[in-house]
This record gives structure tokens, C-alpha cells and sequence, in this order.
DNA sequence: ACCATTATAATGGTCTAACCATTCTAACTG
DNA sequence: CAGTTAGAATGGTTAGACCATTATAATGGT
């Protein structure tokens, strides 16, 4: 019925205080905070104590702390590396598999490739078609090219995302990515007929979006990403197989 | 073309270490580590140095740490806690707007649903119908039960994230839920009417979902998280002009 | 014998005061 | 004037002490 009514670590109070001000912008992006020596007469408290403030500051991406004169607590811009790194250890704790992650992938691309289709400009299709020509550069010079081509699809994906004009895909899809990329090394393998495979993927689903093709984009853009996962699938049983 | 080499930090070393032995399983959810001076020993290090690597690992939502005798640092349970806070922070830095959040809602909820549909067993069919009929009764309550029923839409929406059975959907749906609830009391004043539609929405969801209706599933609840937004959208634009 | 109370000890939380390591700046020197 | 060096400010670390909280053991009254 109640809630706990005080808390009574210093620390977390000092943390509050300091977050409260970054959030209601009191503290803006690059603004540096008064030093440690300053900081603990401000809030009269020891310095062990301010620094244990900051430390989870710090790992909250609010704060940047930085060596030497001139340095100090500087506010940073806030991006998607926490929320990354959260799910980064879901994925390590065991708790998400490289099915769930994939599953997840195939439907968030989809949607993303359907908003970018629907909200697409000019100057999107020229760096897509960009793109398109990098990674036509990297299937020519062959397999030996293979995480560059890697790259440039993480590169287009990550383009389509921006076009959906939603910085919770570019969050999440970026947080999938990162992790996702683990597995590449491990169990994605692709041969120069997979390489082409997937380029063509790329092409018809740029054409689609081009075209404004929002259902075709979604479908393309899910079916790729599926044959990707395919990959990996194969390769993954294989080397169960092998041990 | 390279990476910096070395940490010079002491804490950084003591936070990897402990979140390796973690993540490898050398250490167990529920496992208590050393006591700190024991910790600081072991490590070699002072304690001030080991508490402020304690504090990371607790922010990481790694460790909890308990006080008193037999209190110490417990290895947790790891859940979406942390992607949740740093979505917050996201939303609250005004980098994610409402609009953002509910347009990734919808897309969201729709995967799920059809999901769910895909999915079903009977005893998550019993579940799902036991809320609704919860949800009928606040209904009949008139609308002084609209926090009520807003705790049963969300837990309807939370039992068909887990019958979708990816984790991923539960921790991302969570953290949109924990962080839309915000704008709830703001923004959403929903009269007996609108209550009763929304009631509705969920009885043909879940009839959609028990005939295992994928697609109609997935319209369905677009549909009903859109009409929520719209609620809150119409509510917020006559504050604005109302100020 | 049982239950309530009270001490005890172990643990995290905080403080103080010092010194080390890094880095920018300014003075110095050739 | 350029390169070097010394100084100072800042975060990083250490040591040792004491406070606050809490589970357990000892105590004592009934």
C-alpha cells in the first residue's frame, strides 16, 4: 500500500539531483560540472561517496568523465548505447537465443523498410543507390570482401531505419545490430552465390521503397533478413553436428 | 586502425572481471559474493576502488547489494529493467516523443498479437478471457475503475507478449508500457464510451487470437493501440490550445 | 520451557586525509 | 620563435576510521 519513504544512501540522492538537472536541461549536452573537490563542498558530502554518484552516472551515458586539467564530469548527449548494452547482456545472461534475436530482426526490419517506403525522399534513394554501388564493388572483388559487403548491408538497413523517421528503430535496430554481429563470426559463413543472393535482396527492396512499394518493401525487406538468419541456422546445426 | 590498449582503471579491471565470472555462470542468480573486505583483498585493491566497481555492476542491474549481516552483493536475476530505464532516459531527453513511442507501439503490439494468434494454447485462451471478464467488471464500475482497467489492457497486452514466446517482445513491450504509463495520467481522460470501445477492441482481439486469426489479430490490435494514441493525441493538442 | 528483550558482531555506508597519475598551460631556454 | 620543462588542476587510488543496519546469539522474565 505504501511505498519506502526515504532513501537513505547519500549517493543515490546526489545522483537524483544530478540527473533531474540534466533532464530538465539545467545541464545542457557539454556543459562540465564543478570538480569532484568542488561538487563534495556543494553537497557536503566526501568525495568517495560523490564518486560513487558519478560512477552510476556515468554508466547511466549522462556523464562522461574525463583525466587530467580541464577535465572533469562532462554532460553527454544521450544515444542508444544503454539501451544497447541492456539487451547485450540479456543476450549474454542466456535469456535471449539467436532465434529470438533473428525472429525479432526479420519483423522490425519489415517494418522499418515499410515506413522508409512511405516517408522516402530523393536525397534517401541517392544514398541508397550509393550504397547499392558500394556493395555491388564488394561482391565483384569476391568473397574476400565479405565483411565489408557486411558493412554496407548493416549501412543500408541502418539508412532505411533513419528514412523511417522514428529514433526508436534507429535505437533498437542499431542495439540489434550490435549484437547480432557476434554471431557473424561464429556462424555466418556465406559463399559467393549467398553474396549475390543477398546483393539482389538489396536491390529489390531499394527498388521497392524507390517505388513507394510499402507492403512489397515490408515483405522484401522480412524475407532477406530471413534468408540471413537461414545462414547462420545452417551453419549453427553443422557445427553442433561437427562437435 | 587500433584499438587503445590498456585500462588504466583498476575499477573497470574489478567490474569485468566480476561480470565475466557472471555471464560465464561462474557465479549463479541468488549466489552472495565476498563480503567487501574480503572483496578488496582478493582483488587488491582498496575499497573504495571495489565499491565503486560494486556500484557499476549494480547499475548494470547485475548485483543488488544488501545491507546488514548476511547482506552483501547478490547476483541477480537479470530482466529488462535496464533497456527499460535507458529507453526512459531516451524519452525523457526528448529524443523519443509521444508520437514516436506510440507509433512504435502500435507496430509492436500488432507482431505480438499475430504472434500470439500463431501460438496460442488453451490455457493462455483461459487466461486472456479470466481478464477480460476482470476488465468487464471495471466497465460495469463506470469510469471511476479507469486506472483498473488500464492495469488489465496492460496486462492483456503483457500475456499475449508472452504467449508470442520471444523475451525479446516481453522486455521491449515492457519498456514501452513502463514509459507510455507517463503520459497516461496526463493526457488520457477516457469517458465511459471510449472505455467501452476500448473493451470491445479487446474482446474481438482475443477472439481473433483463440481462432488463431493471425492477420485479423495483428489489424485488430493496431487498431486498438491507435485508437488510445488518438485519445491522448486529441487530449494533449486541446491542453496546448487551452494554455 | 518458552517468548520477548537485549547485546553482539558482521556487513554495507560514509568520512577524512593523503598521495599518485594524467593532462593542460605557461614559463623557460636554446 | 620553437621546443622543452615545470607547475598546477583534475580525476584515480589508498588507508584507516567510524556510523548505520540487520541477522543471530545471549539474556532474562514468566
Amino acid at each position: 500500500m505504501f511505498q519506502a519513504a526515504r532513501q537513505t544512501k547519500v549517493f543515490e540522492d546526489v545522483v537524483a539531483q544530478i540527473q533531474e538537472a540534466i533532464l530538465d536541461g539545467r545541464l545542457k549536452t557539454g556543459d562540465t560540472l564543478p570538480s569532484e573537490r568542488q561538487l563534495k563542498d556543494m553537497f557536503n558530502i566526501s568525495r568517495g561517496t560523490l564518486r560513487e554518484a558519478l560512477r552510476v552516472l556515468e554508466q547511466k551515458g549522462l556523464i562522461e568523465i574525463k583525466l587530467g586539467v580541464g577535465g572533469g564530469s562532462v554532460v553527454k548527449d544521450l544515444n542508444a548505447d544503454q539501451v544497447s548494452e541492456g539487451l547485450a547482456l540479456l543476450i549474454r545472461s542466456q535469456k535471449v537465443s539467436l532465434n529470438h534475436l533473428a525472429e525479432f530482426r526479420e519483423e522490425v526490419e519489415g517494418i522499418v523498410a515499410a515506413r522508409a517506403a512511405a516517408k522516402k525522399s530523393s536525397a534517401d534513394i541517392g544514398k541508397l543507390t550509393d550504397l547499392l554501388s558500394e556493395a555491388r564493388k564488394c561482391i565483384d572483388a569476391g568473397t574476400s570482401q565479405r565483411d565489408a559487403f557486411l558493412e554496407i548491408d548493416k549501412r543500408i538497413h541502418m539508412t532505411l531505419a533513419h528514412m523511417a523517421a522514428n529514433p526508436i528503430y534507429i535505437s533498437v535496430l542499431h542495439s540489434v545490430h550490435d549484437n547480432i554481429h557476434r554471431y557473424y563470426d561464429a556462424f555466418l559463413s556465406m559463399d559467393q552465390r549467398e553474396l549475390q543472393e543477398n546483393y539482389r535482396d538489396l536491390c529489390d527492396l531499394v527498388q521497392a521503397v524507390e517505388k513507394g512499394q510499402v507492403g512489397r518493401a515490408r515483405r522484401l525487406a522480412r524475407d532477406h533478413v530471413r534468408r540471413f538468419n537461414q545462414y547462420m541456422k545452417t551453419r549453427e546445426k553443422s557445427e553442433k553436428k561437427g562437435a
